[in-house]
DNA sequence: CTGAAAGCGCTTACAG
DNA sequence: CTGAAAGCGCTTACAG
C-alpha cells in the first residue's frame, strides 16, 4: 500500500513543526493565516487524511457506537437501523453494525470484540437465545453505556426504547373481538422473548375484559422455524373447537400460519380472522393483505441513539435510566375483516 | 467512564515491564511460564481488554473492512452481507457496515469517512445514483483495495463478484417463450444500472434467438418508486397490443407491477406470465407465487471478502483483477405457468 | 503565533 | 527470559 501522508510529512516539507500542522489542519484560531493556508494547500495537494485511529487514541474517544441486532434481514431491524444511522450521522458518530443471527454465542463475541476500545457505547436488541446477561453486566461494570431496543433484559437497568406491546396486543385482539371472533388463539414466540410475553399479556387482558375465557390450549409457542409454525397451526386447527381468530406475534410467523391454513382450505378472514405484528411491507402484498401492528421504527432508532449519546455525554449523572415507550398503530387490512 | 485497565497497570502491579506483559498476554513462547501465568491471572481478574486502537496504530493494520451497500433493507444485500460476515469472521476481520440509501452523496461521505485509516479495504455495491467514480479512483490511487459485487463500475478495474445477468435473463425470457408468450415486455431499472442493462441484453438475445422481434415500446425503465412502476405497468397494458409476458428486473418492481395488474383485472399467468429477479422470500408467499431468478448470495458475499483479503495480503501482485461470475437458478412458480 | 516535549496504549527490534 | 527505548500518528499543555 502506498504510504499514507501524515502530518510529519507535511511538517517536514513545509519546514514547520507537526504541532503547527496539526493546529492548522484543525483550523485553530491561533495559527497565522498564511501558515494555515500553506498547510491546507499542501494537505489538499497530497490528499492528506488524518489517521483517525491516532486521533482516537490520544483523545480516548472513538465516536463510534456498536449496534448489535439479531438479524439485518428482518425488516424491523433494518428499519430501526435507518433511524439509528440518521441520528448517529447528525451527531457525528459512526456505527459498528453486527448481527447475532439469533445466536447467544455470536452476541457474546460481538460484545467482546467491540468492547476492546472500539466503541463508546452499545445499542443492542437481544438474540432470541439470550438468557444469560453476564456479558452485559460486564459492560456496565466497565462503565460502557448501553441502550436496549425492542428486545431487552429486565434485570439490566439501562435506558430502553420499547413499544407498548401490551397495549398493542390488547388493541389487536380487541379488534378481532369487535369483528365477531369468539375463540381467539395466540401464536406466540419463544417463551423467553419478553416482547412475545408482553403481547400475550395484552391478548389475555383483552379476552378477560370482553368476558371471554382464556384457554391455554389456544396459546402456542413458535419460533422462526417455518416448519414448526406450520405444525403448531395445524394442531390449533385440528382442535375439537378450532379458533375463529388468530393473533400472531409477528408477520413472519403469520405467513407460515397462512400457508398452513391455505393447505387446510381454511379461509381467511371468513373462517379465521388474523392480526399480527410489525407491518412489514409484505403485509400489503400477500393475499389476503395482512392486518398488522405498525411500530415507529425510524423514530425508535433515532431515540435509542439519542439516549445513548445522552449517557455518553453525561456519564456521571445518576438519573434513573429512561424507558421510552412508543405508541403503535393497528393497520387494518383484509385478513381481519371477518363478516359479522 | 471507569478507567480501562492497561498493560501499564498490570506491569506496575506485578513489578515487571510493559514489554513482558505485552508478550505474556499474546502468549509469546519466550516468556517464562510462571510470569505468563501471573500476568494472565491478573489480566483475567482485572478484566483486562487490549486496546485495539493502540494495537492497530502500531501495527498499521485495522483488520477491518468497509462494506457499503445501497440498502440493508433489501433482502439481497442483507443476504450477501451474511456471506461477507461469515468469511470476515473466519479470517479474523471485522466489518464496518454502511448503507447509502441509494444516494451518491452518502456513498461519497461513507467512502471518505472509512478511508481515514479505519479500514484496510472496501467491498462496495454502488448506489443507483452513482455515475461519477472519482471517489473510487482516489481509493485506488491511495492503494486501498476494493472489490465490487452486483453493482459495479465498468471503468474501475478491480475484482468483481457478479452473476451472469445476461444468461439469467436469457433463461428467464426463454422460459416465457417456451410457455407460449409471443409478446414479452421488459420492465427495467434505471438506465445507468449495469445489472439492469445486462438483464435487458439477455432478454433481447432470447427474443432474437426465438425469432421474435424487439419492440422498443415494450421496454420501459422504472426505479424503486412504487407509483412510477404502477404507471409504467399501466402504460404497457394500455398499448394496442398489450404484452402476454413480462420480465421484471427485480422482485420489488414485480410486486408493484402485480398490484397494478390486479387493479386492471389482468390475470397472472393466464393473461400475462411474469418472471423476475432476486428470489426474495416473498416470492413464495404472494399470490400467485412468483417465478424468479435466484442468486447464490451467501457464496457471493464469501467470495467478495475472499478476493478482498487476497488483495490485502498480496498488495504488490500485478495480476489482472479477477471477475467471478456466479451461476443463477430460475425458480419456476405459478406466475409464469401460462397454459399453452 | 510556533515549537519541543510528553503522552495516548500498545509492539518490537536490540541488548543483556 | 526480561527490560529500556523507540515508534505508530496524532494532540495538548507549557514555554517562549
Amino acid at each position: 500500500m502506498a504510504h499514507q501522508v501524515t502530518i510529519k510529512d507535511l511538517a517536514r516539507h513545509l519546514n514547520i513543526s507537526v504541532a503547527t500542522v496539526s493546529r492548522a489542519i484543525r483550523d485553530m484560531p491561533e495559527i497565522k493565516a498564511e501558515t494555515r493556508d500553506a498547510v491546507l494547500k499542501l494537505a489538499k495537494e497530497w490528499d492528506y487524511q488524518p489517521n483517525i485511529l491516532a486521533t482516537n487514541l490520544v483523545k480516548s474517544r472513538t465516536k463510534t457506537i456498536g449496534v448489535i441486532v439479531p438479524d439485518l434481514a428482518y425488516h424491523f431491524f433494518a428499519s430501526v437501523i435507518k433511524g439509528i444511522e440518521e441520528e448517529a450521522f447528525a451527531r457525528g458518530y459512526s456505527l459498528l453494525l453486527t448481527q447475532t443471527s439469533e445466536l447467544y454465542e455470536r452476541e457474546l463475541t460481538n460484545v467482546q470484540n467491540l468492547s476492546r476500545g472500539q466503541v463508546e457505547g452499545f445499542i443492542i436488541s437481544l438474540s432470541q437465545e439470550t438468557t444469560d446477561y453476564e456479558h452485559l453486566k460486564r459492560l456496565q461494570r466497565k462503565g460502557i453505556p448501553l441502550v436496549f431496543f425492542d428486545r431487552d433484559a429486565d434485570e439490566i437497568d439501562v435506558p430502553k426504547v420499547m413499544v407498548d406491546n401490551v397495549g398493542a396486543a390488547y388493541e389487536a385482539t380487541r379488534h378481532l373481538i369487535e369483528n365477531g371472533c369468539k375463540r381467539i388463539a395466540f401464536l406466540a414466540g419463544p417463551t423467553n422473548v419478553t416482547v412475545s410475553n408482553q403481547r400475550q399479556l395484552g391478548y389475555e387482558n383483552a379476552l378477560k375484559n370482553a368476558g371471554l375465557k382464556i384457554d391455554k390450549a389456544l396459546i402456542v409457542h413458535g419460533n422462526y422455524n417455518l416448519q414448526k409454525v406450520i405444525e403448531l397451526t395445524n394442531e390449533l386447527f385440528e382442535l375439537q373447537e378450532p379458533p375463529d381468530g388468530l393473533v400472531v406475534v409477528s408477520d413472519r410467523l403469520a405467513v407460515g400460519a397462512i400457508s398452513a391454513l391455505r393447505v387446510k382450505k381454511i379461509r381467511i378472514p371468513e373462517d379465521v380472522a388474523i392480526v399480527s405484528f410489525n407491518d412489514e411491507p409484505m403485509c400489503t402484498i400477500i393475499t389476503p393483505t395482512l392486518t398488522s401492528v405498525s411500530q415507529p421504527t425510524f423514530e425508535m432508532g433515532k431515540m435509542a441513539m439519542s439516549l445513548l449519546i445522552n449517557q455518553i455525554d453525561n456519564l456521571d449523572s445518576q438519573l434513573k435510566p429512561e424507558v421510552i415507550v412508543f405508541k403503535t398503530e393497528l393497520k387494518i387490512r383484509e385478513s381481519s375483516m371477518k363478516i359479522k
